[in-house]
DNA sequence: CGCGCGGTTGAAGAACCTCAATTCGGGTGG
DNA sequence: CCACCCGAATTGAGGTTCTTCAACCGCGCG
């Protein structure tokens, strides 16, 4: 049971014969994963993309505070369902969304839950490798690397070492497919 | 608020110039989705496939008794939760398997919920067309269509107009990849 | 210096899609 | 009762998207 305070860490699978699938990345104030309120094994590895900081608690201490705090239940319960709807809206891309469309809809959401406010220049810590962007979005990371190329070409992004820039947000979001996120 | 008491309906969500991806289908026994219980507006359409006949909740009735009582909180999270899980392994399987292994898998899940215990002879009420195998899977009718008729041709299975037979439980769970489900 | 990780690029192929024609079975109207 | 019709499934041909394999580059680091 632990929230990251620091860092960025990211839960998987892996598949017979090695293929990984990506289900989520942690970021600071989330938590690594809601489930742990109820289960005590899990069916996915953890892995640390930087160096971390955790804040632990204790399971049955927190089973406890949702018991007595109508409030802590609503905003837990809230947690949970909210990571359900991520999932479900990673199902929709994964499904039914082109490679692009995956790719620039991943660059944005990365770009929101880092405080992006939707203008063009914003720029950002971004530690994650094509390798995790393939794996999170079920292509292989040529493919990205080709996908990223042609939005560096056309001056959507600019991706440093462990930096992105939206350079172009309108474009990157009719990249996207234009509406939502 | 609502379970399902009979039939079987899925839920659905339909992006930019028509395509659609099935988040899940409610079977007997089951909520159409937890998340009412804090949400006020659905991101998602539901559709029956079959007659349904439903069990509504006032919502506020079962905040009040998820409050009241530990168990029906702790249950109320395991429903949630397991919930959460479900859409991550459909995650998995858009990600990061083949069609093949999609298909046999999503007819063993099916099979399992309608009380199938893994014998080869089991013979359930199937209501799903191919279009619906398809949007729920990330693929074509058509493509569905010819994995579906090389399993019937290989005897995996037997489908009818509205029955499913697991012909071969062996080849079919060798067909879904091996381990797991 | 050399090694390894991450990224880029090209060529060839596999998986899956699109379009379109055809079939099959069950229901409906004449 | 039969003709028709409609939704669902099948089949073929050809195309696109993405993968695979493999070679290569650039850069940071021991």
């Amino acid at each position: 049971m632990a929230i990251i305070r620091e860092g960025v860490a990211f839960r998987y699978v892996t598949v017979t014969d090695g293929r990984r699938q990506i289900l989520s990345f942690g970021m600071p104030g989330e938590f690594i994963s809601a489930s742990f309120v109820v289960r005590d094994a899990a069916y996915f590895s953890v892995q640390a993309l930087t160096p971390v900081r955790l804040c632990l608690f204790e399971k049955t201490e927190l089973q406890q505070f949702i018991h007595s705090d109508p409030a802590a239940l609503r905003s837990f319960l809230e947690i949970c369902i909210s990571e359900k709807e991520n999932r479900e809206a990673q199902i929709v891309d994964l499904g039914r969304r082109t490679s692009e469309e995956r790719i620039a809809r991943f660059l944005l959401h990365m770009a929101t839950r880092s405080g992006w406010k939707g203008e063009s220049g914003f720029s950002f810590t971004f530690p994650i490798r094509q390798q995790h962007i393939a794996d999170m979005l079920g292509l292989t990371q040529v493919h990205v690397s080709r996908v990223i190329s042609k939005f560096r070409r056309s001056a959507l992004i600019v991706l440093g070492a462990s930096t992105l820039k939206i350079a172009d947000a309108y474009a990157l979001r009719q990249a996207a497919g234009g509406r939502d996120v």
